[in-house]
DNA sequence: TTAGTATT
DNA sequence: CATAATACTAAA
């Protein structure tokens, strides 16, 4: 019995496979959104299937996806993807979840080293089999074997369960708000949206000297090792190899900032995308006028969603599953601007 | 400066 | 035609 969890898998997998392939860019997008779509969905694909209007109705499906999923639902096979991997080794996909490995390198390693699985990865990089590779300097190489390291370390799995890592979240989120000039700081992320699976934990601190903040957090006891860090930005590795971010903005882009880290990265898109049919930019600093760059939101979460035409929405509910339709405020002013359905 | 990867 | 925007690092 295929559920829908492994019809978003599947087409995540289709979609990981095409990019290494490098597929055409919107191709790939299209099986990744369908895939998000799906993990979404509040009702069985089979059912839906079932039903007059079938598969074509789902949100992300158009009729190549839906043929793909209506026979994965029937035989629990897939033709297409059977016939994908033996033309794309699936073993890439591992060395393509290592950091710092996208799908070019993967594909890069393939084509021009003959490797496709992570134990030949291993022996090359340790061996000088990698020398050479175009766009793949020593330190590059260096990096693939910390990341391999650290996969032997911790296994394969990287999502921990919300219990396991809160304590970490708010010891770290504390230790933020103590360090000098540090005047707010929030756990974001999934782990504001009250998700049960975290893949890592997001900070944001107001501040008006984000690298003195930035290198703090650095030098903290938790840190195990620095990923990254930059002037606005910082990414580190706690215990068990556990990835937190942290970023700092001036007082006045906190909320802009909380926003954007918290996510989803669905519901962030689809919020930008609203910005920018009313003229506005949305980012992580705060809302802008289009035309003129003046900015008129990002002190405040309420105000960012509030120069939107918003409701604010309650972080559990940022997925995209319509919650941002849902938060449109209908005053009689917004509707002779903005015409009930004109803005979507 | 650009390509690749990363983040929501 | 196709849903946004930005940061960091290494390589060229």
């Amino acid at each position: 019995m295929v559920n829908n969890d492994d019809v978003a898998r599947t087409l995540q997998r289709i979609g990981d496979l095409l990019e290494i392939r490098e597929e055409n860019a919107f191709k790939v997008r299209a099986y990744k959104l369908a895939a998000t779509q799906v993990e979404n969905l509040g009702e069985s694909l089979t059912d839906i299937a079932a039903r007059e209007e079938g598969l074509l109705g789902v949100a992300g499906f158009g009729p190549a996806i839906a043929e793909k999923v209506a026979e994965l639902l029937r035989t629990g096979r897939l033709d297409y993807l059977e016939k994908l991997e033996a033309e794309v080794p699936p073993t890439l996909l591992s060395i393509r979840e290592l950091p710092g490995v996208g799908p070019r390198t993967a594909a890069l390693i393939w084509h021009e080293a003959g490797i496709t699985t992570i134990e030949e990865l291993d022996a090359a990089a340790r061996s000088g089999g990698l020398d050479g590779l175009p766009r793949l300097g020593a330190r590059s190489i260096e990096r693939i074997v910390t990341a391999l390291d650290a996969r032997k370390e911790r296994g394969a799995h990287r999502r921990r369960p919300r219990a396991e890592v809160a304590p970490l979240a708010t010891v770290l989120r504390d230790a933020v708000r103590d360090i000098p000039s540090v005047i707010a700081a929030e756990v974001a992320g999934s782990f504001r949206r009250s998700r049960e699976m975290l893949g890592d934990i997001d900070i944001v601190a107001a501040t008006s000297q984000p690298v003195r903040v930035l290198t703090a957090f650095a030098a903290l006891p938790q840190v195990e090792r620095v990923l990254l860090r930059g002037d606005t930005k910082c990414s580190i590795e706690a215990a068990q190899g556990f990835q937190v971010d942290c970023r700092a903005v001036a007082g006045d882009q906190f909320g802009a900032a909380l926003q954007y880290f918290t996510g989803s990265q669905a519901h962030n898109v689809r919020l930008r995308g609203r910005a920018v049919r009313m003229g506005l930019l949305l980012n992580e600093y705060g809302v802008f006028r289009t035309d003129g760059g003046e900015r008129i939101a990002g002190e405040s979460e309420h105000g960012v969603y509030e120069v939107l035409g918003l409701r604010w929405i309650p972080p559990e509910r940022r997925e995209d599953r319509g919650e941002i339709d849902a938060a449109v405020i209908r005053s009689v002013g917004e509707a002779i601007d903005h015409p009930v359905g004109s803005e979507v």
